[in-house]
DNA sequence: CTTGACCCTCACGCTACGTCAGGCTGTACG
DNA sequence: CGTACAGCCTGACGTAGCGTGAGGGTCAAG
């Protein structure tokens, strides 16, 4: 019959009645926030019944979200810190909830985005989602929606078609101009009619969402180097159309 | 005029440009994400366009909320690991942001709770916590507000007043039943007409409150502790009342 | 006296870097 | 040519909340 088994838990004992482990327990006792009043003679922790009361508000506070640091703060001064910590707590939850709402309906807008047809056509599917990333920078969600309707309605292989027709118009423009070919030459004109058709196609006409475009191709040097179309080109291009229409 | 210079980045410029921090690229190099191309003989880090690419690919993962080896899986294999990734993100995210809405609707409650006058009546904060989520686990939402609608109705000095009478009126039941008193003795009478008065008090006569609390008391060793209401005690409460009832 | 279950105290591992420490490198200035 | 200073390198430890051993006592039962 030993002594001071009575009321007294072990950290196992401890451990399996609250569902935490040992080591938990350990870690608690280090960080002080529960430290048990008493000792065995072989050094082993023994916990009482305020040491198991203590526990269980500290796993309260635990499972609102509180730091250990807080938790511990709470324990030991409960009228100083604990409100400030729950209100802190709340307006922490606040703000990461807010985040990860952005985060949320950034992933589901790309991922919609990706399925419909506009990912399954690009090689690469990062930057596909790249482009989408920027589209979401120059474009609001009616108009990315706009977009991805008409890629819809266009089909897959329709897409395909019109990427992989790009880089050859692009490096027949950029030919042309390389070989000084006035921007306002007849030979220019089926180009810039076939460029001026596929942009309209690509935006479906709509001014707002070619001027998004623009302004996408102006502040972000990746995408230009990504297409080829650097501001030379895109310098050409223009004085080629207004030509092209001023003469049409 | 240094021969390797031309468009070549080294750590700090790149660190500047992307608005990382040097440490954060070597660590990028460590994990594989990010290693530049070129050192130069010197050992420097030489970043390449392609490097700045990829660069920039990750940092966009990772404003997604992937983990690093996700970003490296993604940035080696789109085409297996990036549609995966994302969802797995997603899910993540929707859970995360479930779980933390939930912890936030608790935490207003008991703030609101707190405030509505129960919390500043007693004098241990966490015992008052301990309570309030105890009444989260056997009252709806419905019959905590009538609850606290109630508590306000009646004033904190009143509460305050009750909360002092339940200990002295415990332990003059307590006392009685250790004297051995009938249950039905007539010395009895007005301490049970006090209890329930009291609990009247408390639950508005609602016999759904009153039900949980009793639910409480039978399940919750640690409030049956704190108030000094033991079986043997509510067995013998239950017993005068009973024959207070049946003579009355 | 041994076995097995339990306990103890280090101490390293995990994320995504921050933050020194100690030591080269590259360039500008005197 | 020496030196100062900015910039680079590679370790290595710290963070939150424990998990997971390692190596070694303790206790009741056989």
């Amino acid at each position: 019959m030993t002594r001071e088994a009575t009321n007294h838990l072990r950290v196992g004992e401890l451990a399996k009645r609250t569902g935490l482990t040992v080591r938990a327990l350990h870690h608690y006792d280090a960080l002080g926030i529960l430290s048990p009043r008493r000792r065995s003679a072989a050094g082993y922790r023994l916990y009482g019944e305020d040491d198991v009361a203590r526990l269980l508000q500290a796993l309260l506070l635990r499972r609102l979200g509180l730091s250990l640091p807080e938790v511990r703060a709470c324990l030991d001064d409960p009228r100083r810190s604990l409100p400030a910590a729950l209100r802190a707590q709340a307006t922490r939850l606040r703000q990461q909830i807010a985040h990860e709402q952005r985060l949320l309906t950034r992933l589901d807008s790309l991922a919609s985005s990706f399925e419909n047809g506009r990912g399954a056509a690009t090689d690469d599917l990062l930057q596909t989602l790249e482009m989408l990333t920027m589209f979401e920078k120059y474009l609001d969600d009616e108009q990315r929606a706009a977009l991805a309707a008409r890629g819809e309605s266009l089909g897959a292989e329709h897409i395909a078609a019109v990427e992989a027709e790009w880089p050859r118009l692009i490096a027949a423009v950029r030919s042309a101009m390389e070989r000084g070919v006035d921007p306002a030459a007849p030979e220019l004109v089926p180009l810039m009619q076939r460029w001026g058709e596929l942009v309209r196609q690509f935006t479906g006409g709509d001014p707002a969402i070619a001027s998004g475009v623009r302004r996408m191709y102006a502040n972000e040097p990746a995408v230009r180097q990504r297409t080829g179309l650097d501001e030379g080109i895109m310098e050409y291009v223009a004085r080629a159309m207004a030509a092209g229409k001023s003469t049409g």
